[in-house]
Parts: structure tokens; C-alpha cells; sequence
DNA sequence: ATTATCTATAGATCTATAGATAATGC
DNA sequence: ATTATCTATAGATCTATAGATAATGC
């Protein structure tokens, strides 16, 4: 998705067109319900791409939806992590991210929707918060910030509360997703061993300039 | 799935069987891949059933799989739940039903690679253990054993961490369940409020009588 | 000249139903 | 006699490909 690289002729550039607008089309059907069961034909019409033209550039359904995701949680993991530039403390990096993750619902709905219609597995297999996540975990009990039993436990807490967190915003519109992001940071904090006001001044205090 | 009602004559119990078939298969097929592109014919194959039968019990592959789905989360539910008898402390029934996951794990595979698959909305929304985690807390939360800043966050915490759990046993299957699930219980006991050294004791205590 | 896209279609598969068969109730 | 299951199949849909068309490079 992020066209990092300049494509050196129009010829690839068209092709790398074809094959966006088939990724997005699928990010769609993934945000919408999640029911990869659209005909290939169907995706393609919402593509606006030529039907044959699919299997240039992916060899099955599967594949795509597969790609999709991915394009997706490395969406996800960049636009935090650079809003993230310059934290260093590990807590206010993870209470950054839960937060950040909140705002990218109203800016970016398309992702979370994603997020909550993939199985928890795939999202953490991939390149989204997930592994970001387990860096601040390692790098904070490293350093002392975190008192926490067990590291894998822990990062299996957090990337589950994350997803129930978008869930939340998901199926409860009502809800301020925003204190909510706030107030699952602080007792996510209080779980990795800081103190209950420690964890509140980190989770409550201000987002980061770089925001 | 339970069979609590006793059919009263043959013709509904051969009914009743030959749907049952069709849900098992439904379940099976949740279970292995969570795909339900299956064909109608795939499944009633499996289910060893005649193809047209199925639309004597359902409408849809989708309503099958409904169905499928709450049928597993309620065998779910009720087998912690029976297994909890006599537990009345919520930090136990917490803790309790966290541990007896994982032993479920051993004992009824089928359910959790389920859950695995299963988006966390949809195992939230129905009758597996979320609405008895919710009573867990609301109760902790009025007795003041839990002191929590937000009940709806800290259930959101739960219910991802469960999920987190299970996933964690299917993806990596050199960990220790029960340990990991002892552990888990702890640093969640610990972010609802107890102490690390009373988290630690309930969470490591022994497993209810009734196990 | 080369490469990608688009159109058309063959063949496979899938859904839903209609009618035949088998099992049970009374 | 009634009801459920099973078998066969019509019609729809879907996948994958082959060949025609359009766009670009050199």
C-alpha cells in the first residue's frame, strides 16, 4: 500500500494499479462482513478491474484476502509507529499504541473493521502491533519498568485486549472508544507492575507531541 | 448438544439425530479450518447424511454454522460452569474458569480450536463464557473484591486474554497450558485490583474440589 | 514487439427442489 | 397415513483459461 518505491516505467505502474485496486476491493470485503465468499468476479467488478486480469496477479481467492490483511496490519503498525517516534519509555509506548489504536478507529475505520472480523492469530502472526508490542514488553521488563511474571503471557494479554478493545468500539458505537483506550491502558499498565498511579499518570497523560 | 430433553418418540429422535449429525460435521469442519466455503454437500457427506436432508434442518450453510458455533460455546459454558459449582469467591470463578479452559483444552480440543476461529465478537455475543465472566466481575466489583476502574473495559480485558489464552495453546504447542492459564489468571487477578501476593494464591491454589 | 488487460466461454461445481424411497405412528 | 430421508437433476454460478484488444517501450 505505501508506494514507497517509484516504479520505474508506466508499464509497471499500471500493473501495480491493477493489483491495488484488487487489494483495496478485498480490504473492503474484509471490513464490511469478512465473508471471503464474493466471487472472484465480484471482487474484480468492485475493482473496476477486467476479470481475467485477477489471475496476473493472484493465484487464488485465498491468496488475496491473505495479501489484503497483511497490506492491512502493516498499514496499521506504521501509522502507529510513527506517531510513536521518539517515545522511548515502554510504557508510555504501549499506552501510546492502545490510544493511537482508538483515534485510528475514527480515522482509519476500514482497518479496525478488519481487525475485527480476522481471527486473533492472523493478526498477531502478521506485522501489526503485535510485534511491536512484544519489543516495549521485552525492552520493559529488560529495563526493570515491568514486574511481570511471564513475558509471553503478558504480550498474549495485551495483543487480546487490544483486539476486544476494537471489538468494543465495534459493537458498542455509545461508548467514548477513546477514554475506553484510556482506561484499558492504565489497567493494562497496572498488570505489567506499575503502581495503580503510576499507571493512571502514564494512561492518562498527553498523547505524545509527535500526535 | 446436551440431550436433556428426552424425545418422545422415534421419529423426532431420528430428526433430532440426523440434525445433530449436521451440526457435529458443522462443528468439525469450524474446528479444523474455520473455513465454511464447504460445499452442502461436502458437509452432509460427512455428516453421513443425504444430501437433500439438510434442507429439512436448515436454511443456509451461514445458519448451520450459527448454529454450529452457539452449540459449541454452550457446551463450553455449561461444562465450566458445572466444574465451578460451589465456587464463590469471583477471584476463584475467574481464575477457576481461566484454568479449566485450559484443561479443556486437553479434554475437549474440538471447542477451543473453535473459539481459535471464531471472530472474539461472536464467541462474546453468545452463551459461552463471557456472560458468566460478566457476573464474575459485576459481582467482584459490588463486593469490593475487585477495585477496577471500569467494569466493561476490565470484562473487555477478559474475554480478550481468554481468547488470547486459547490461542496460545493452538499456535504454540510446547507451552505448558496449565501453567500459562495459572499465570494468566494471576497478572488479570492482579489488574482487577487484588494484590500480586493474593493474586498469586488464588491463582495458584488448588482447582476446586469439584475437578 | 512486448506486456497487461479485457471478453468470452468451457467445464466444473454448487444450490435448491421435486419426486422416490424408507421408517414410524396409530 | 404421515413424515423424514435419500436420489437425481435443473438451473445458476463460479473458476480458470484461451484468444482478442489495448497500452507502452524502444
Amino acid at each position: 500500500m505505501p508506494m514507497s518505491v517509484t516504479l520505474s516505467n508506466r508499464f509497471e505502474r499500471r500493473r501495480a494499479g491493477t493489483r491495488q485496486a484488487l487489494v483495496r476491493a478485498a480490504r473492503q470485503i474484509l471490513a464490511e462482513s469478512g465473508d471471503t465468499s464474493a466471487s472472484i468476479q465480484a471482487i474484480a467488478g468492485r475493482a473496476d478491474v477486467g476479470f481475467g486480469s485477477f489471475y496476473n496477479h493472484f493465484d487464488s481467492k485465498r491468496d488475496l484476502f491473505g495479501v489484503a490483511l497483511e497490506d492491512a496490519m502493516e498499514e496499521f503498525g506504521q501509522a502507529i509507529d510513527e506517531r510513536l517516534h521518539g517515545v522511548d519509555d515502554p510504557a508510555e509506548r504501549l499506552a501510546g499504541g492502545l490510544r493511537l489504536s482508538a483515534r485510528l478507529a475514527e480515522s482509519h475505520p476500514e482497518i479496525m473493521r478488519i481487525v475485527c472480523h480476522s481471527e486473533l492469530g492472523r493478526i498477531c502472526a502478521g506485522r501489526g502491533l503485535a510485534p511491536r508490542m512484544r519489543l516495549d514488553v521485552e525492552q520493559g521488563i529488560a529495563s526493570d519498568r515491568f514486574t511481570v511474571v511471564d513475558p509471553v503471557i503478558a504480550l498474549s494479554a495485551l495483543n487480546g485486549s487490544l483486539l476486544a478493545l476494537v471489538e468494543l468500539w465495534l459493537s458498542k458505537p455509545q461508548v467514548d472508544i477513546d477514554q475506553a483506550a484510556a482506561t484499558m491502558a492504565e489497567v493494562l499498565l497496572h498488570m505489567l507492575g506499575l503502581s495503580p498511579e503510576e499507571a493512571h499518570d502514564v494512561a492518562r497523560g498527553p498523547l505524545s507531541a509527535a500526535v
